[in-house]
This record gives structure tokens, C-alpha cells and sequence, in this order.
DNA sequence: ACGCATCGTCGATACGCATCGATAAATCGA
DNA sequence: TCGATTTATCGATGCGTATCGACGATGCGT
């Protein structure tokens, strides 16, 4: 492996000149900055990490800390990863995985070793353990998911509450009167997750708005669970009934289940899931969604984390970033009657 | 930050026998071993994995380069990148993403960087265009699945061969005499991912060696396209008919299609599809599986590269192992008449 | 023509650890 | 008791880069 002081020597200039050229930090001659650049193509250069580390104090490597819970929508989670990673690649930042079984003390080992310059956290819970050692670290980092107590974090996840809300609002304004979500695992909900709560919130305050009955029933990947709770709400359900599934595990057994009881949606009921758009689209009938957007929140807490680190203002940041989720309409709810 | 000099200074040693006490290369008296453990331990102190790339010319890290394509089961990935996760750290090994989006280049990046000490790649395709180049880096790179030309490489992938006999072999002996392979989806066939090829060369070999037909047919998760060829099958067959869906994708779909027919798995058609063993028992007739092992074929993987790392022997290696599929009679498929 | 700022480059040093050779201390045999 | 080993530790050096101070060369104004 050649070093920069071989491509010194290669173009007849000083191994600082060649920090220099890389760099950008001093002015160098168009004529040396040539000779150098040559000098790097014919030896193919690359810097070692490790130096550059150690010199400049800064690895440009991001810890990313993955859930992996069997409950959890593993092909979500996925997209978040790779979003992640490839748009940490546009800040010339690399990926360092960290698996939540480490817990805690593998935060503090990847930042304490310096492997890493900051962390990103997904699936942050309520009440998550970690956040003590969170606080405690000195570099960066961006949670994805609101804990209870987000004093002194920089947070960012989809809005939540916002969808709820809109989830709710569109149903209403197709007309009906009760509205069912199927709700996440129960697995999930005891945990803490946060966002079962602020999506509550959501669906609540809007059903209050628009005059319209919410019901929250277990979900899960549970077909009999998910069954007895479609049996509930159909048995409470005056009118056409309207099915809200926010997660993603849940619509598939769901639509199963209407099946089975002879609902076609889009026809005699209503059903928002949550999909990407070309997955909604491949379904037997189109799903209308909501759409939690998680590329987007990928890519937001790899720029707020390359911010930070670009900001080298290592004190305890702040913050809390909320993205609008969008509502689409496609084949599984009823249309809205005109002039409304 | 505590250093090494720091410690050493705290315990009253120099920094070289603090070296020597955290790698037992050199034999130390208990009682400085004891000191320096006490000042590791009051200072928190934990070694800069910069510096110590640098002195060792050894990252610790492997790099993972993960496929993010639509048409694979991004849950089955999760797992995969998972385990190797956790495997590496047994062997005090971090991971680094690669993302497939970066290609060759990547691969040179991260080892011409030397951010990495040797790579893992999954999906390797049959022809897959970064061969060349992982053939010319002189790190050592394990592939998981096989390319059409192994020499030089060392690959690892669950036994697909094997698989399909098993298969086949299974359905035969439940007094099958038709058995229709629903495949993978189109996009991954074409791309000669190898491991399709070689699951047919396993059905084939059983199907002549029982005496039954085996029919292939387009897979993937257009319902349309699996509705199509569950009626070809059916069309085809004589007495009960027997489906084997290797694709996790696949079998969501299957089931739906089978039961839209009429057809209950376990009484009047047999199933056996890919998944794991929580996941089979979750379904609603617990389905017979073929079991790809994933998380086994993972820690070989891990294993193999970090005895390659070990070994330091970074000449050129090449090695293939196959792991042992796994059937898992459940209750979706016929049980074999006694006595055969 | 002379001092002065600017530009471009060089040399030296530090980063934190691993490792090698050397040395002092302890152990042993005769 | 003295040299020959062995054992435990130290000091010095190198890994490859970033960065700081210094310095010669150039251009400027007067």
C-alpha cells in the first residue's frame, strides 16, 4: 500500500504538501497541485484510515444501532439501514453496525474506542435504558423515535400524531361513523414505543374534531387475535366499518381476515395501511396508506448527525424533528361523497 | 480521553507493559498486572482503535456488503445481517456497511482505506461483476452464495441441491406423483443468482431418482402470475397435488392462491415452503419447511473470515461449503402412507 | 530600490499504540 | 560465591497522517 510520503516522492514535493492537496486547507500551485494528483492516480493512493484517525481525531464512521425483534417489520427496519448507510455515503461517512445486544456498554465501548464519531439509535423506546448512557457520551447522537423525556436529545421521527390525525379526518370525511384501529403488537405497545401513544393521540383528537367514534383494538401477527378484534369492531360498527393498520405486519393478516368475513375494501369497508407506495400498488387491491415515510427520517438523522459532527460544538444538543407523514388514497377506502 | 501513557503513569509502569498486559504477549509479574488492571479500570480507560490500527496494521472490523434489491425477502436479509453482527463480536470483530449501491469501487474503497481487514459479501450472483476485483484484493473475502466460477474464492451457502432432493424426495414418499416447484421471481432467475439453478438440479436428481415428475414454475409476489402457475399445476397433476415454494416471498401468496381454490394444505394438497421454524408455526396450518439456515450459514461465514484474518496467511485461499438443509415435516403436507 | 505583506512549500512534531532490543533483577547450577 | 540463564520491565522507534511554524520567493506600493 503506498503512503502519502510515497506520492511525496512520486511528485517531487513534501508529504505535507500532499496532506495539503488532499485537504484543501492551504493554497497550493496549480502546477505542484498537478503533480500530485498524478502522482496519486499512477500510485492509486488512498489514505489509511487508521492515521487519518488518529491525527484528525475523527473516524467519519457512524455507529448505527439496529433493533432486531422477531416482533418488528424486519423488511421496514431493513430500509432504514440501507437508507442510512447510502446517504451516510453522501457525506463521506461509513456505517458501523451495532447490534442492540451489546446494550448499553456497546455504546460506550464503540465511542470509547473512537471507532466511531457518533451514534444513530433506532427504535428508541419511552423509557429506553440506553438514554442515561446516551447523555453521558460526548459525541453526537440522533435518535429515531421520541423517548418520554427528550430533554437534552436530539430526536427525529415520522409525525406520528399527524398521522393518526389524518388517518382519522379522511375516514370521517368518506362517512364513517366509527373507525377501528388495528393497533400493533402487544409486544410492542408494553415497550413503550412511543409512537402507539402519539399515534393514539392523533386518531383521539381528531375523531373528537370530526364527531366520529375511534375504537383501539390489539393487533399483531396473531390471526385470531387480529380476527376477534375485527369481530369487536364490526359487532360496534354502525355503517360502512373503517379499518386504520399502522403497522405493517398487521395489514396482511388483516386483509385476510375482511376477506374471510366477505368485506372486499374500497367496497363495503374501508382500510389505511401502511406501505410503501410500489408495495401498496402491488396489492390485489391497492392500498390506500399512510405513509410513515422512513427513507425520508433516514436520511434526515444522517444529515442532522453529519451536521453535528461538522459543527465540532461538542456540548449537549437539543432537538426534535417531526415528518409529515402523507395520507394517499388508492382502491381500499371509499371515496368521499362530492361537495365535501 | 485517558491514553495508555496515562495508565501506565496511574500505575506507576511504562506505557509498553501496559501494552503487554492488555495483549499477553510478554509475560508480566502478577503484581504490576494488578496495578495496571486498577488503573484501567479507575480511568475507564479504553484503547483508541485508531492508533491501534495504525501500530497493528489490523482494523478489527469486516466489511458487509448487503444487497437492498425490492425482490428479495428484506426480512430473511435482517436475519443474515444480523447474526453476523453478533458472530463477529465473538470474535471481538465490529462490522462496517457496504452498501451493493457503491459496487466495485466500494469494495476497493474500504480495503484500500484499510477501514477494513477483510469483506463478506452476500447475494453473490452467478456472474457477479465484482469478482474480478475481489479476486485482486489482497484481503481475504468470503462469499455467501456461489458464483459460476469458484477458483480463488472462498464461498459459503446453504446446500440448495440438497434442498430440492429433500424436497422432492419428501413429497414422493407421501405418494406424490406431480410436484410443481413455484420459484423465485423473475428478476432474481434472470439475474443467474446460482442458487436457483442448483435447487433445480436437486429437484430434478430426486424427481428422477423417485420416479416423479417435477414441474417449474415462475414464482414472485405478483398474486397473478402465482395464480397462473398454481393452475398450470393443477392442470398437470394427477392425484393430490404437492407445491414447494423456496422463497420466502412466495409463500404468502401461495397460500392465498390455494385457498381462493378451494384447496386446504395437509388434507387435499401438500406445502412445503421456506421459513423459520417460529414463523411456520405461526402460519394457520403449521407449514412444512424446508429450512435454508440462515443464521448457521451467518456464523460459518463469520468464522471462516476471521480464521482467515487469524491465520494471516493472505495468500490466495479457496474453499466451498455447502451447509446441510433442514425438512421440517408440520402439518401442511401428507403424511407418507406407513410402512414406506 | 527597499521594506512589507502574500503565497506556496517544507520540515518537524504529535496523535496513541505495538513491538523490538536492551537492561536490571531474580534464579539456578556447580 | 560467581557466571549463565531466565524473567520482568523499560526506553525507543515506527505506523501514516494532519497541522503548525518557518522560510524563501514573489508582488506590491512608495
Amino acid at each position: 500500500m503506498p503512503t502519502s510520503k510515497d506520492v511525496a516522492q512520486a511528485a517531487g514535493v513534501a508529504q505535507s504538501t500532499v496532506s495539503y492537496v488532499l485537504s484543501g486547507k492551504r493554497p497550493i500551485s496549480e502546477k505542484t497541485r498537478k503533480k500530485v494528483e498524478d502522482a496519486i492516480q499512477q500510485l492509486t493512493y488512498q489514505p489509511n484510515a487508521g492515521a487519518r484517525a488518529l491525527a484528525s481525531r475523527k473516524t467519519r464512521v457512524i455507529g448505527l444501532v439496529i433493533p432486531f425483534i422477531p416482533e418488528l417489520h424486519m423488511a421496514s427496519i431493513m430500509e432504514f439501514v440501507s437508507v442510512i448507510a447510502n446517504t451516510a455515503r453522501l457525506y463521506d461517512h461509513d456505517i458501523l453496525l451495532v447490534t442492540e445486544d451489546e446494550g448499553a456498554p456497546g455504546l460506550k465501548r464503540v465511542v470509547g474506542q473512537q471507532i466511531c464519531d457518533g451514534l444513530i439509535l433506532m427504535q428508541v423506546e419511552g423509557d429506553d435504558e440506553r438514554l442515561p448512557v446516551v447523555r453521558s457520551l460526548n459525541v453526537p447522537v440522533v435518535l429515531i423515535g421520541i423517548p418520554h423525556d427528550p430533554s437534552g436529545l436530539v430526536c427525529i421521527d415520522a409525525d406520528f400524531e399527524m398521522a393518526g390525525e389524518q388517518c382519522v379526518q379522511d375516514l370521517a370525511a368518506a362517512g364513517h361513523s366509527v373507525i377501528s384501529v388495528i393497533g400493533w403488537q402487544p409486544e410492542v405497545v408494553e415497550r413503550h414505543v412511543n409512537y402507539v401513544e402519539r399515534f393514539m393521540s392523533g386518531t383521539d383528537k381528531a375523531a373528537q374534531d370530526a364527531g366520529v367514534r375511534v375504537l383501539h383494538l390489539p393487533g399483531g401477527t396473531d390471526r385470531d387475535v387480529i380476527a376477534t378484534s375485527v369481530d369487536k369492531a364490526l359487532a360496534e360498527t354502525t355503517g360502512v366499518p373503517a379499518f386504520i393498520a399502522p403497522d405493517g405486519t398487521v395489514q396482511d393478516v388483516l386483509r385476510r381476515v375482511l376477506n374471510n368475513r366477505g368485506l372486499t375494501p374500497g367496497v363495503d369497508v374501508s382500510v389505511i395501511g401502511s406501505a410503501s407506495p410500489t408495495l401498496a400498488e402491488l396489492q390485489p387491491i391497492p392500498l390506500s396508506t399512510i405513509d410513515l415515510r422512513p427513507a425520508e427520517v433516514s436520511r434526515r438523522a444522517v444529515k442532522i448527525i453529519c451536521d453535528l459532527l461538522e459543527a465540532e460544538n461538542h456540548g449537549p444538543h437539543e432537538s426534535l424533528e417531526l415528518v409529515p407523514t402523507v395520507i394517499t388514497h388508492r382502491s381500499s377506502t371509499l371515496r368521499p361523497p362530492h361537495g365535501s
